[in-house]
DNA sequence: GTGTAATCGAGACGGTACGTCCCGTCTTTGG
DNA sequence: CCAAAGACGGGACGTACCGTCTCGATTACAC
């Protein structure tokens, strides 16, 4: 309904800003609107008008602070797929492992928790492409016959980085560099073709088969 | 400080079973420790001085759910280990699947994450028993001959747990019954013995070497 | 802090009405915040924005309701200033007498006990105006020489009115016209020049000598 | 109901004496039932079960406290009624000028407006030994001719003391050495027989006549 | 240029829930 | 059986934010 032509350039980045600054001063749970329009020095129809709540809010900061970078690189291909995915999943492990770091993160987490439709947008912008990085290096190497041609690449991708997300959130044990490589080398050995490959188990219909 | 030997059982099952109903009727965003003294017939007091907020009393009205069955019974050994997990995964599968079911975890993975203080309790009490049953069949599976001598258990639970965890809650795609296939026959491959056993990448120290 | 210019008028006038009606029905004892804020249909916090708590609400309503009449007027002067005080007289007792109608003077009186702060704008909005009346027919007296010279006429209107106020507080006796008579008729001749007037004890300073 | 023969001297004591201690500390209005009992080192049911509340048990403290006297003495008789009643007058407004001092009687009087059933076992009790030896003074001096004979010695009592209570609840004024001899000296010209006793007005019934 | 219509900062408003304090009663345990 | 101790149901406290709603004061577009 607002007319977004007219809308306060000035007042949106004030109040990004501001939520990412409390985020990290106080984590997400001590997280206002009020108190983000008044470290803004905006009024709180203007958040509400604009976005509807801090879930949103926070949402938007974080994708502006993401896409700073353009969305993420492709990553590199040299041949040797645990090679090539060690760095992510190590940097993965590292930022969940530093509880100022993963603040944000678990910020989102919780608003999707919280919310259908939060998680939805967050995951279309911001989980989205992370995940499309690796699953588009899993899909060159399926394609190199380094990965059974059977797997499902989301599936894949999960396996990948669904462990580190449980221990991270349920605190089951340290996420370490071990940790990282000890998921990762798992992950190989499920992927990598050879004598484990049966027959059965047909691969599910995907997306990433086109 | 207050003294628990005088502690008033009616009281305590009151709030427990109040907790447990408003959390299916209304979800655990609009559970409020006003709402369920109320329901209770309780004074608000008797809340903060047992437990201190909603969160510990969500837990432990679940705790006292679960642990009715007197703890998770051992998992069957008939030697096939993908035969005996796949109810297991698909019935995590199913319950995260069904929102209604899974509405409590839902609000206890959002206590974890606002909580480290709560995660503990969490995992401790809820978590690590339905954890051990899983590791358990697997350490008898490893004795067996059927896991690779060098995986480390609580990585490979995590690597069949984690997986389902993170689609629910990122909702990056269905929680079907092939969805759980897929992700135990990506985890049977990677902890199975044989050609793709390297001799790189030493287990790490872990506790379930005992 | 608040700016008064945005003020609500309408919840103002609520909130005062609604104090009023339920110091009727329930006494002071038994008002509270809560009440008031829901008899008026208003949020608790537009009370304590604006006044801070019950007492000072009591006290504007009363000053409302008082002020009704455009400040107490002034006293008839026929000369007879005893005549003249007797109906003023009369009527405080009969007021003090009646314990509906006393209520709100007993609300008040408690607060005034309680709070300095109340206690004197209490006295300087509702009291002073009243005893100021009397004071100023006692003034025309002494002009007109029916008062001795050196009388303090603050002393000299608590002469009268202490002595109701007193017998009212410590319920030592009955509030009866004839006490109001005895007491008047007692203070005219604490008052009356004559041969009673001594040389002594001078004057004492007092405003009330211009 | 309660047994008063088993009744404990010591618990009685130390909730006494913990009532007066934290009247002076804090004050009536802070002061708590549940203050009291912790002070004091005593369950909240040993003050409910003897007394019924926090006003009958200040009450008792302050009736303690000035018993401890043996009741007040009876007044000079010097013959020169002024100067004999001057100490006392001066002592009333010096005791009620003391924020300390008062703090008490400003606690009686609040409860003395909030119950009429307090207020009588406190007139009784407290305020009326006290009066008295002003009255049994006036009643000698009226039998001596220094007061007129048909002045009703309860208003003279009440001329007396009325005004400066008055001044101290009411904040009207400073209560000085000045204004206690004032308002004696009116008082002593209202009692005074003389040209001024006139003929009207006779005495109301009362019971000081026997 | 000048209306004029929308956004803006500001913050008052009716509400809901918070977590605390104290009430007066009830229950347990020990002397 | 009384006393200490204090848990209990209850009610009000005063505070923090919610999301909505008015206020002028910019401000940028349409005329």
């Amino acid at each position: 309904m607002p007319d977004a032509a007219r809308r306060s350039e000035r007042s949106r980045n004030a109040i990004l800003q501001a939520a990412m600054d409390l985020l990290q001063e106080k984590g997400y749970a001590d997280l206002t609107v009020e108190g983000i329009a008044a470290r803004a020095g905006v009024g709180k129809q203007t958040i509400y008008r604009w976005w509807g709540g801090r879930g949103p809010v926070v949402l938007d900061a974080l994708v502006e602070k993401h896409s700073g970078s353009g969305g993420p690189p492709a990553l590199p291909d040299t041949g040797d797929l645990e090679a090539d995915l060690r760095p992510v999943i190590r940097a993965i492990v590292a930022e969940l492992a530093d509880d100022r770091l993963s603040a944000t993160t678990r910020a989102l987490t919780i608003e999707t928790l919280s919310s259908e439709d939060f998680a939805g947008r967050m995951r279309d912008r911001l989980l989205r492409p992370q995940l499309d990085t690796v699953k588009n290096r899993l899909r060159s190497a399926r394609a190199a016959g380094q990965v059974r041609a059977g797997v499902d690449l989301d599936q894949a991708v999960e396996l990948l980085i669904g462990p580190m997300y449980h221990r991270w959130m349920m605190r089951t044990g340290p996420l370490t560099e071990e940790y990282a490589d000890g998921i990762l080398e798992l992950a190989m050995a499920a992927l990598r073709p050879g004598a484990a490959d049966r027959p059965g188990a047909p691969p599910t219909a995907s997306s990433d088969l086109m």
